[in-house]
RNA sequence: GCCUCUGUAGCUCAAUGGAAGAGCACCUCCGUCCUAAGGAGUUGGUUGGGGGUUCGAGUCCCUCCAGGGGCACCA
């Protein structure tokens, strides 16, 4: 996009009634002219507001929702596309008969605003919002059907304050809580993140900072109560979520079943807890591991001798060097020390060092293992790397290459721990079980003694929720001087975020909002003692965890949502979205929604139904960027090609969980196929009136009745660029009837262009508006119902039938698509082709798949 | 390394186990004072490779190759 070839923009995006003596809307397809023509009708229109009571005579409702943009700057390529599809789906079933909600909002609070705030030095307030109308204006060009009489944003106090009340709903519950722990801090953003927060490279999601670990008291929600729930529930979504999302979900929970198992420790009294998947191995346990960072290192070093401590305290220091990366690598080699204690195993009385070592992780099941270095392939390389007994306690047969079984697979000796199914040895009572009779067994004789029982655990952690930044929903406690915690009464929310004026809000450390000391000093709403706001902010993934729900009610001043319109709306029956927030959004949504049904709020508890990942808008390969110079604005492509056109070819350039490079479409050809359309129904406008659609061409009265027959199929699936590839078909056969065929005034012309408008309303609503009126309605085509395709023009009167002899086609016989078996195969027969082909051979089967096709197999 | 999805015309994609197709691009022609967001037509394929099942495989099975995505010291 090097400006200056361009020629200068025809009409200016914001201006809407300017343009239209320039561009009179006359026989050439004009889009700026067009656009002029609708806009201001449909501002007045309001067309896909959902208030008052039901219309008569629709079929249901239908939620549709496109997650809600974050204002930084204007719409871009990736808005267009996703909204689009969003758009295409609700107008969908407005055009099945359905009443649909389909609402728009804004993500307004966080991290960006407040930078960009810092950077320029304006109220985050200021920015967002402007970034917000900005954002309003490139959509009412864009023209989603959206219900602008709904439109919220999560900074405006009628919002939050029910972030707030939530967040109280969940302390009474004690589903939020405060706890003290090794928490996600971002040295750029200097705030604390959630795990979700943090990417798989151990960089910030935001600042894209090296993530470090800083041990403070925060804020959680307790989504790992949920973690069954949220596990198990994904089963039903099987289907009707990408199943992509499905696994990443299910891999983030990371539930694992096992056992937990008691080693007694010398000279201390209570034992030791461990964590296993694999209790069935325990006679093989040899040492010990706890993590170096735990609680619990640090109390047995404290009963160690002093060479032993110090040795510790160096390995500890030294791992804390290591980026929690790093740490996770599994190719790295094991580092450790013995820190001087023993444990007693269970079974046999034998005392096993305890070990410190940094693969083994603080904050999973007990921040201890026990080590089985002969199946266990860490444990393995840990005993290797120190020298310490492996003991065998699972025959596992190994395979060679070329299936032969063998014998030295001592794992002490080749390094490869046995992991797989094999039979208990050296394990008194279980000797003989396999793996999987071993395990149950195993935990049945550990509860039988009280020294285990069963234990499940996840990968999933507590929701850190609190950030020490300005621009965010104030969470609603007050602090007493004796340190209690007492939520704020609701009858006092919101809590306002102070203004932003005489606060730096510079990252430091701590929030911005402990200096704002009119805000933060309160009284006590016990005793009236001095006491302190907490000045901390909520996540933003706490505002879009049910956002979705505000859309029922949104200006409600006393309630989160009607709960009336929830159940008439409930839950989101289409979500769209991108796939980067397959874990973050969904899975917090997914917890809040179960909480708030939990709570007697609503009478679902997954809040959608249906999602679709849309693919990223590529340039030449790679991402857009200012910085790679490959950033193809929206506005621009809005301002050349109008927003019917760039719809088009976002739908039509590929299935839309793919990713779509723009430097392979073609928003002219696209302009071309509307243009086509279009001056179909200037044709059909021009004849003046139509033949009647009864006597009209059958071929093309066929093609437009298969296409509205397969219509709702497609976009059922998601098929949207098979549909635009079939409507440019119909757009041609109608087009070839026109000037070479039975001609513009022939009835199932005009069935055809009226088919054109009310399917193409789904990706060029501008276009279709125009069509329509062309075509003599004055009701508005987004609301018209579809046809049904008439059965009887979706056989054929006559079908080619294939003959095949051993499968190579010898013949085609025009038969009758009711045609029987016998009377095909007899006509295949004698058919001089097959004759020939045939020859004297011998005919060893005849296959009759009447009407289309007979193969005849012979012997040579 | 493990799991998963995808390989069909130059590009993007279709095709209930039954004739390998569409759109775009390319090329040719018509039209136009010049431009085409005009019209008509043509070209284009070892369906990633190899095996198998079947009367018949792009489609089902096995295997290999290539690409995308996810997970990867979570006991």
């Amino acid at each position: 996009m090097d400006g200056g070839e361009h020629a200068p923009p025809r009409h200016a995006m914001n201006e809407s009634s300017v343009a239209h003596e320039q561009h009179p809307v006359g026989d050439r397809y004009d889009f700026a002219a067009i656009q002029d023509t609708w806009l201001p009708i449909w501002d007045e229109q309001k067309l896909f507001e959902t208030t008052g009571p039901d219309p008569e005579g629709i079929r249901g409702h239908k939620y549709v929702l496109d997650m809600f943009p974050y204002p930084s700057g204007d719409l871009h390529m990736g808005h267009a596309e996703a909204f689009g599809f969003g758009d295409t789906v609700a107008r969908y079933w407005r055009h099945q008969g359905y009443r649909v909600l389909h609402p728009i909002g804004w993500d307004s609070f966080g991290l960006p605003a407040e930078n960009a705030a810092i950077k320029r030095g304006v109220d985050p307030r200021e920015w967002t919002y402007s970034n917000i109308d900005q954002q309003k204006r490139s959509f009412r060009l864009y023209a989603p059907s959206f219900d602008w009489s709904r439109v919220l944003h999560t900074s405006d106090p009628e919002y939050y304050r029910w972030n707030q009340w939530l967040f109280l709903q969940m302390f009474e519950k004690g589903l939020a809580y405060r706890k003290d722990s090794w928490v996600n801090w971002d040295p750029v953003d200097q705030t604390v993140l959630a795990n979700e927060q943090v990417l798989a490279d151990g960089t910030s999601e935001r600042s894209g900072a090296m993530v470090v670990k800083k041990k403070l008291t925060q804020w959680y929600f307790r989504i790992t109560d949920y973690a069954d729930r949220l596990l198990d529930d994904l089963d039903a979504l099987e289907g009707r979520w990408p199943s992509k999302v499905l696994a990443m979900q299910r891999n983030w929970i990371g539930r694992s079943r096992g056992a937990d198992v008691d080693f007694r420790i010398e000279g201390r009294d209570e034992p030791v807890t461990v964590f296993t998947t694999r209790p069935d191995t325990l006679a093989g346990v040899t040492f010990l591991v706890v993590a170096p960072d735990s609680d619990l290192a640090a109390e047995l070093v404290a009963g160690a001798d002093e060479a032993t401590a110090a040795e510790f305290a160096d390995y500890l220091a030294e791992v804390q060097k290591v980026s929690e990366v790093e740490r996770q690598d599994a190719a790295r080699p094991k580092t450790g020390r013995f820190i001087g204690r023993y444990a007693l195993h269970p079974i046999t009385g034998e005392r096993l060092p305890i070990w410190t070592a940094d693969y083994v992780l603080a904050d999973y099941g007990h921040g201890a293992v026990m080590a089985v270095p002969a199946h266990d392939q860490r444990d393995l390389d840990f005993a290797r790397a120190f020298d310490l007994p492996v003991t065998v306690v699972l025959d596992v047969p190994v395979a060679d290459a070329d299936g032969a079984e063998h014998a030295d697979n001592d794992p002490a000796a080749t390094g490869v721990a046995l992991t797989g199914e094999g039979t208990l040895i050296n394990s008194g009572a279980l000797d003989g079980l396999s793996k999987a009779e071993a395990i149950p067994a195993a935990i049945a004789a550990l509860e039988a003694e009280g020294t285990g029982r069963p234990a499940t655990t996840y990968r999933l952690r507590d929701w850190l929720i609190s950030r020490q930044r300005y621009w965010g929903t104030p969470i609603p406690i007050i602090h007493g001087q004796d340190g209690s915690l007492h939520p704020v009464p609701e009858s006092e929310l919101p809590v306002e975020l102070p203004p932003s004026a005489g606060l730096d809000l510079k990252p430091k450390g701590a929030s911005p909002l402990g200096a704002a000391t009119d805000w933060v000093e309160v009284t006590n709403p016990v005793d009236g003692t001095p006491a302190r706001r907490d000045p901390d902010t909520m996540d933003t993934f706490v505002d879009s965890s049910w956002y979705f729900l505000r859309f029922f009610g949104p200006h409600d001043q006393t309630r989160p949502f009607d709960p009336e319109e929830a159940k008439r709306w409930g839950p989101v029956d289409q979500y769209v979205g991108g796939v980067e927030h397959a874990i973050l959004h969904l899975l917090y949504s997914r917890f809040i929604t179960k909480v708030l049904h939990d709570l007697g709020h609503i009478d679902f508890d997954e809040p959608f139904t249906s999602v679709l990942n849309q693919g990223m808008v590529l340039m030449d390969g790679s991402k857009m960027s200012k910085s790679k110079g490959n950033l193809v604005e929206f506005a621009e492509q809005l301002t050349e090609y109008g927003a019917d056109a760039l719809r088009v070819t976002l739908a039509f350039a590929g299935p839309p969980e793919d990713d779509i490079d723009w430097a392979d479409v073609s928003p002219a050809g696209s302009s071309k196929f509307l243009a086509r359309a279009w001056r179909i129904a200037a044709d059909v406008e021009a004849v003046g009136v139509s033949a009647a659609v009864e006597g009209g061409d059958r071929a093309l009265r066929r093609a437009t009745h298969r296409l509205l027959a397969d219509a709702p199929g497609l976009v059922e699936s998601f098929k949207f660029n098979v549909l635009v590839a079939r409507l440019m078909e119909l757009v041609n056969v109608t087009r070839k009837t026109i000037d070479s065929g039975a001609g513009a005034g022939d009835g199932a012309v005009r069935e055809a262009a009226e088919a054109l408008a009310l399917l193409l309303d789904l990706y060029a609503p501008f276009t279709a508006a125009d069509m329509w009126a062309k075509l003599g309605h004055d009701d508005p085509v987004a609301l018209v119902r579809w046809p049904e395709a008439e059965p009887a023009l979706l056989v054929e009167d006559t079908v080619v039938a294939v003959v095949q002899v051993n499968g190579k086609l010898r013949d085609r016989l025009q038969v009758s698509p009711s045609i029987g078996a016998d009377e095909l195969r007899a006509l295949a027969l004698a058919s001089e082709a097959v004759t020939r082909a045939v020859g004297d051979a011998e005919i060893a089967a005849v296959i009759v798949r009447e009407p289309k096709l007979v193969n005849i197999a012979i012997k040579r």
